[in-house]
DNA sequence: ATGAAAGCGCTAACAA
DNA sequence: TTGTTAGCGCTTTCAT
């Protein structure tokens, strides 16, 4: 009983098969000329053997490791969550594999990415973090494209995915003015995130534009569930009260319902709008109904995955700002 | 303006500093002898050039590439998606980098095996998929350790971690029956899983030691907050309706919840009670109030991780079969 | 403490 | 079509 079973290299297979080992290699590399005969006497020692091809020791030679990086924040969020499950899902389609890195702090994603840069990905998505124009510089000099999604750098060695955020802003804003609200509260996350920003500043300007219209309260790292509906407890304190909150996430919009609707049986939508951000699968539910903006994650994918591929076949082609649509999906939480 | 910038290699380092590339690994090799003096022209002349090591040539002398393959199905729950990140970030801790493999189909968690294994990863982790014994005995065969996480397989070359699903059949009933439900419906998920299938035999046996209890319905392959949905409204139009319903997940409970109470009329907790399974957030809020069995997350990701990283330490160590505990948290959905 | 040489498992020119 | 040779970037004896 062997304790330590030796691994099958091409070596052993050539040998088993009466051939070299470059005949072996030539069997498992798609369009390389090999007689059919000796094809089928290596795939039968191949297989006799179990032998497996080290693709990391294939990377070395072909300088390309089908191993695409994928740094993740944002777990809580269940829209980030599923744009990785379709991340992972497209890119196994294409032939990649994901690595993935987790970076709960903004300093983390700069070390993610180093440490992908050293296991040689052949391209680096960055979900929801902002990596140092340091560390963009660094991809850069390798010649591993970088594409950032939902989060923008100053930097144009960069490609970056984002949403229309100044139009969902306005739409926002149109759509509860239209439904007649008019003290709005705001409930952001990041305030640092420039797509946010982009969004907040729309949505400043909106309802400037409308008589009587004015914000009421912008409260700022109010993130998640708990932070929703804590906040429209202390919104509820407040000498003038809103009558539409405007939440960053849907997280955030669905913490707010639960504490209007039974913390402080607030009549919604009539005495309180609420509009989300995100279209998460919950919001949907019977329990929530609310009102949010669909983010075009599949087109944002799609953008993403075109981007890199695109980059990786032609190193030459330049990175580039790209913007998908989102839409706004009317619900019960708002008139 | 160069095109393809070279990649730095230890060469370059080496040459820069005047020294041999053997120095120059050495100076990135944790507790090597190297002068200080010389330790630091080299630190220097690899800062100036930008050079980090390559992590896949450096894997393939040492034979280990701190990769571990994780294979994720049933992206929709919540659960799994929380223990994957729960996975990477305590990998990530202990110095490995996950390669995520996604696997829809049963049969697909073989092929994402083997590309794993191609990747030299020195241990794999399947997350609720259950690979096939071939696949199994091929990782034993290369030494690489594998476990599974909430399925089992018949092999015994295999680790695996699950809850201690009778047990939890047995306390939900207790549960159920104590608070005066006699009519049971069973909503399981796939029916083929060990897992769900020792929940299910423990269940039935309880159910059946109880004076005037029963089993109306058992509904397989119910899995989503849809078919949750769907399935009462089924229930309810049977002659005999069920006072109790017990899901083999969370999201499933919450679709009930919601056809019942919104759909319905029905009133839960008195005319119907339901539990789910797993404790997912969403499980918690005001909204829902699901009652439902916690699963030990944590003690399961520490068992998983620790059983590969000792068999990663150790290959002479044998798999085994672990089990957490599950513990019930009660809420308004039942009496 | 350092360098020379060998080799991890593979592919790619080049000849034959 | 096939084998020989060289080498990807790194680490590791083994001398020095």
């Amino acid at each position: 009983m062997k304790k330590q079973p030796a691994k099958i290299t091409s070596h052993e297979v050539a040998a088993e098969a009466g051939v070299s080992r470059s005949a072996v290699s030539r069997t498992f590399t798609p369009g390389a000329s090999v007689a059919p005969r000796t094809r089928e006497k290596i795939l039968a020692a191949a297989n006799k053997l179990g032998y497996r091809p080290n693709a990391l020791a294939r990377s070395l030679i072909v300088r390309r490791t089908q191993l695409i990086g994928l740094v993740m924040a944002e777990w809580e969020n269940p829209f980030y969550t599923r744009m990785l499950r379709l991340f992972s899902e497209r890119l196994q389609d294409e032939g990649y594999q994901l690595v993935l890195l987790t970076s709960n702090t903004e300093a983390d994603a700069d070390k993610a990415v180093r440490r992908l840069m050293q296991y040689q990905v052949d391209g680096v998505i960055v979900v929801s973090a902002r990596p140092s124009a340091a560390a963009a510089k660094e991809c850069a000099a390798n010649g591993t494209p970088l594409v950032l999604v939902n989060r923008q750098t100053a930097g144009r060695r960069t490609s970056s995915v984002t949403c229309d955020n100044r139009r969902i802003g306005e739409d926002i804003v149109a759509l509860l003015a239209g439904a007649g609200y008019r003290r709005f509260a705001l409930l952001r996350g990041d305030p640092t995130a420039i797509t946010g920003a982009d969004r907040t500043d729309a949505i400043r300007a909106a309802v400037a534009k409308i008589r009587g219209a004015r914000i009421v309260a912008d409260l700022i790292n109010t993130f998640g569930y708990d932070e929703g509906r804590r906040a429209i407890r202390d919104l509820w304190q407040q000498p003038e009260r809103p009558d539409a909150i405007i939440c960053s996430s849907d997280l955030t919009g669905l913490g707010v319902l639960d504490g209007a609707r039974t913390d402080l049986r607030i009549d919604v939508p009539d005495e309180l709008g609420v509009v989300g951000l995100g279209d998460i699968p919950q919001s949907g539910w019977t329990a929530y109904q609310l009102t949010t903006v669909h983010l075009p994650i599949d087109e944002m994918i799609d953008l993403a995955v075109k981007d890199v591929l695109a980059r990786i076949a032609d190193p030459d082609r330049s990175p580039r700002p790209m913007v998908a649509n989102a839409r706004i999906v009317g619900r019960a939480s708002t008139r």
